[in-house]
RNA sequence: GGGUCGGUGCCCGAGUGGUUAAUGGGGGCGGACUGUAAAUCCGCUGGCUCUGCCUACGUUGGUUCAAAUCCAACCCGACCCA
């Protein structure tokens, strides 16, 4: 078997464990960039891999309409393709449902799309595991409905119920097995639609499961619940993947009620909005002008090329004349950055000190 | 010396008699960003004793109830002719 999810120690709800991959191992939890086209914006891999990201998402959707993923195929598959040598994981394009709502339509077989060049896209689960299965990630993912946060008791009933049919799709269609199916767990912001949710998917039996349908918009307190509730339905035994969550007090509480994988493109996005992440939440706009004559590092501390190398008014320099470097120096500060801080979650886990190693983003934490 | 066009807020540049402290850009200052239609998007950007007042469209004077906008002279710039 070419997946293996290895459980090396618990702490309360948290674990840290191994997920292993055709294409290497992923200590959990971890953090993994996005790389929508298939590319982590503005960093080569030889720059990600510096990061010390192990894994790295990319994104059916957007890969399917550019290049097409005959073309990754024919250039030996995505790890080839990118020439991403580590575990990769394919989203389905279920957050697009969510993200260009504007710009598609649903109905109980699928969704069409409206491209940018005006072209309809059909994405059905078979479609969107068709094209998965020639992409050749590592792990990938059911298509989903993803409800946004404000969906009825109703609309989001109408979600989950796609989401299973779909997901029970996905899996017939799903072929390779050099590549792990997670399903999604839908319900949006209502506690016993998320149980029945995770309830109807687990009867399938996925080698692991994602929560779905957060950072929609429902703001961080309902992250926390929504998180809280489900976690305790999913197998201990599988890895489970928070979709979409990376700020550190999300982070560090959803690691804290076992979630063992996250994405988010908020360190690249801030990155490219001239933002850095530092001292554990803030987020500083180097285009600011306290920084302009800032000849300290971003963060003595960080071990990563842009903090041991350049001040932060090089940094601001860059940013107020729009040079790509700097875009690209932020990118990889950030995402060390969080690479590091799920690193440092797991190794308290190992410790067996999570709650009294962080108790900063632990306080308003219900039990 | 003659002629033509032009001089607008930090910069560029609209506006050619009346909701004009004056459209847009740029720059400046700040904010937002969570499975990426995001190197994007959103505010603010003359002064003050601030529900109002003052100062502003080269300068000065004039016409008018009302002028950045019309008239005259002057100053400055570009180009053309001598």
């Amino acid at each position: 078997m070419s997946f293996n999810f290895t459980l090396l120690k618990t702490c309360g709800a948290a674990r840290a464990g191994v997920f292993s991959t055709p294409h290497g191992d992923i200590p959990t939890p971890a953090f993994m960039p996005v790389g929508t086209q298939a590319t982590v914006k503005t960093l080569s891999p030889a720059q990600l891999a510096g990061t010390g990201a192990t894994m790295v998402l990319a994104n059916t959707y957007h890969l399917h309409l550019h290049p097409g993923e005959d073309i990754v195929a024919q250039c030996g598959g995505l790890h080839q393709f990118m020439q991403w040598p580590g575990p990769l994981l394919t989203d389905s394009g279920g957050y697009q449902v969510f993200s260009l709502d504007q710009l598609r339509t649903l109905d109980d077989d699928g969704v069409t799309f409206r491209a940018p060049n005006g072209d309809p896209i059909r994405f059905t689960p078979e479609e969107a595991t068709r094209i998965q299965n020639a992409l050749g990630a590592d792990v990938i993912m059911c298509f989903d409905e993803c409800p946004p946060a404000k969906s009825s008791y109703e609309a989001v009933q109408t979600a989950i119920r796609r989401t299973t049919a779909w997901a029970t799709r996905c899996q017939a269609y799903h072929q390779r097995s050099d590549q792990a199916l997670f399903a999604i767990v839908q319900g949006g912001i209502y506690p016993d639609l998320r149980e029945q949710s995770a309830r109807e998917l687990i009867a399938l039996d996925f080698p692991g499961y994602a929560i779905g349908g957060v950072s929609v918009g429902e703001g961080a307190d309902l992250i926390r619940q929504v998180v809280a509730t489900t976690t305790p339905f999913l197998p201990v035994e599988k890895p489970r993947y928070l979709m979409g969550i990376g700020t550190y007090r999300e982070l560090a509480q959803s690691v804290a009620r076992g979630i063992d994988l996250f994405d988010c493109v908020l360190p690249t996005r801030l990155a490219r909005h001239g933002a850095a992440l530092v001292n554990g939440g803030e987020r500083w706009n180097l285009k600011n002008a306290q920084f302009r004559r800032d000849y300290t590092p971003l963060d003595a501390t960080c071990p990563c090329y842009t903090c041991q190398t350049f001040t932060r008014a090089y940094l601001c320099h860059l940013i107020r004349t729009q040079e790509v470097l700097g875009l690209t120096l932020l990118a990889l500060h950030n995402v060390t950055e969080l690479v590091r801080f799920v690193q440092s979650l797991r190794q308290a886990i190992l410790d067996d000190r999570l709650l009294s190693a962080f108790p900063q983003y632990f306080e308003q934490m219900d039990s």
